[in-house]
DNA sequence: TTGCATTTTGGGAACGTTCTCAGTTATACT
DNA sequence: AGTATAACTGAGAACGTTCCCAAAATGCAA
């Protein structure tokens, strides 16, 4: 692409200088309306399109921004369809905004280390947008250091108020999940926990160990296992909680909750007769079978519209600092946590606070 | 990034010339030790990355690729883990090649129109990789009249010997797979397509046809249900087969397959005695829950990897004409063909023949 | 030491834009 | 008609590299 054809030549063809060319193109008002037409017509003849590299140089920015997903392609988007939506968010808003993505991931077996170097090296593109963290990699030290514009589509863990982010209030989303089930009656409510070394995965177990403590439930450990937000950990899960008799689960991903589900039926008990569930994400797979999932609906391609607004006001310079901003997230009740069958409590959708920062 | 220190400034720091700078970073051998390593010494202080759009704009090459898929990020990652593995595939090579991947997606509802008009406005990147493709969309059109370096990750229909191409040999692998079902005794073998709009889909119907010839079975309308390449298209396909009694089905990829097999269960029959089931790719989902899936194994990252390598080749030019790469495929037999149960036939990999061009 | 070949270094031009500023032409008002 | 103002246009420099070519330094043999 590029062809070799420059605003030179689009100059000469049309007989008027390269500055009223550039002004033709950069849909400057100061051009006459002949002349404009002339240069258009030349500019759709000769199939000129500007040269991005010459145009980045002198603009310094380049309308480039990284996506940077530190992992695989098929982990990333193979376990379920949050990432496939968090980057249909970005997508949308970077398109809006006239920008490319660069896909930044990773190779089979790259240690963390050579993959935020090889990140970081690479100058191209005007900020990053990370998408997923374990939070004690190298990648962040890496980013705070040597400071490009990045926003972080989770909540640090370090730093926390010199990185921007976009995320949901996940301790208090799982805190109003948990709240749900002990008002539906259940006495032993299980957890099936994602990463724990991911914030989304903490603050879940968070908001869990809150909401039992307020409500005076003792914590029993043997009724939380620690997940990694697939259907298989839900249920590799399952199978080690189902010892235990929980008579409900919260678990910390849709996918996992099926998984869950999966070992409850096969186990011969009922989904939520015998046992409630409730899930997080509201994500098609929540709707795709039976029973429906309640579960927390979380804005996830809006996060991925907003990091990217974010990030392009700190390119700008229009925001000076970081900024951390919450997004509503909230209650949806549908059928696998028999709120239908346990009470006679309607439908209720309980927003979560919302904190812009 | 790039930060604002720039090569004069490394020149000034380490009293050296831009270009002996220049020689350093490109890693000329012309370059006293000494030199060098006073130089590098600055680099690292200073922390310098070269400027990208300065070094395109004087090469004439961004080390940009596109990877083109016109949909949408969970149409494209959420069915099947096809997408991720092939994307995984151009990631790996991309890394090593030290190229950057520009991600191409559609918004939603864009018209195809518009998709294309806006990919190929966008002139960074030395050229395109085009991983999937409605054949009748003006995608295709638009790539082939403006001419830029691409390759397609599937057989084009149109202009065939002028588009660079990398693929299995569809019709050879889906006749392979017909053939084993036929040698096990199956009488009436249905077909779940992928689309017909796409040369995977219409090249897997043309080889179950073929087989089916070859054996003198006649061919029954009935038993081929125009699918999508999911499992809920594979679920669907299957609800319509069943009252026509096949006793095995082909399916176009494995998640139809397992869609098949969903339904086959709660209908109360069983997988393989009652019907046999062959699917299409060998990725997880294959041996991801019973039966496992007998299958034609593609090599889906290893097309990724071919097509970079073959679009870089036509960048540099060390290729000058288009070229269609076909891999080959084979067939894996597992346990939902019944060939275990059928007859004694031991396991045998029938190779798919290679073809380079 | 000189001369010659070789290694190492530096300077200028070029890549294709944008942007500032000055200059030119058109318009409007007296 | 003359002038002040507005609208439009063009020239030159700059952005940060690479690359070619010439110049300087070094090594080696005589």
């Amino acid at each position: 692409m590029s062809g070799r054809i420059s605003i030179h030549d689009i100059a000469k063809a049309a007989d008027v200088s390269r500055s009223t060319v550039s002004r033709v193109v950069n849909h400057d008002v100061n051009v006459s309306a002949t002349t404009r037409a002339r240069v258009l017509e030349v500019i759709e003849r000769l199939n000129y399109t500007p040269n991005h590299a010459a145009r980045a140089l002198v603009k310094r920015r380049s309308q480039v921004i990284g996506v940077v997903m530190p992992g695989t392609a098929n982990v990333f988007f193979g376990a379920n369809s949050y990432f496939p939506m968090l980057l249909q968010g970005i997508v949308e808003a970077g398109n809006f905004h006239e920008q490319s993505l660069l896909l930044c991931l990773g190779n089979v077996d790259e240690p963390p280390e050579h993959f935020s170097q090889r990140i970081l090296r690479n100058s191209m593109g005007d900020g990053f947008i990370v998408a997923s963290i374990e939070n004690d990699g190298p990648l962040i030290d890496h980013l705070v250091q040597s400071a490009p514009n990045f926003v972080m589509v989770e909540r640090p863990q370090r730093y926390q108020d010199r990185i921007s982010s976009v995320t949901v209030d996940n301790v208090h989303a799982a805190q109003v999940a948990t709240e749900h089930m002990i008002s539906l009656g259940y006495q032993r409510i299980a957890h099936i926990s994602g990463h724990m070394n991911i914030a989304d995965g903490q603050d879940r177990l968070a908001g869990y160990l809150k909401a039992l403590q307020l409500a005076n439930i003792p914590y029993n450990p043997d009724l939380v296992y620690t997940g990694k937000f697939t259907f298989e950990s839900g249920f590799e899960a399952m199978q080690a909680l189902l010892p235990h008799q929980p008579d409900a689960v919260f678990a910390s991903c849709d996918a996992a909750a099926r998984g869950a589900i999966a070992v409850i039926q096969q186990a011969g008990l009922r989904v939520p007769e015998d046992i409630g569930i409730i899930g997080f994400d509201d994500l098609d797979v929540a709707t795709k079978s039976a029973p429906y999932l309640t579960t927390i609906h979380q804005p996830v391609q809006q996060k991925g519209a907003t990091a990217v607004e974010l990030l392009l006001d700190l390119i700008s310079g229009k925001k000076q600092s970081p900024e951390q901003i919450v997004l509503p997230s909230k209650l949806v009740i549908r059928d696998s946590c028999g709120a239908n069958i346990r009470k006679a409590r309607s439908e209720k959708e309980v927003q979560s606070q919302s904190v812009f920062t």
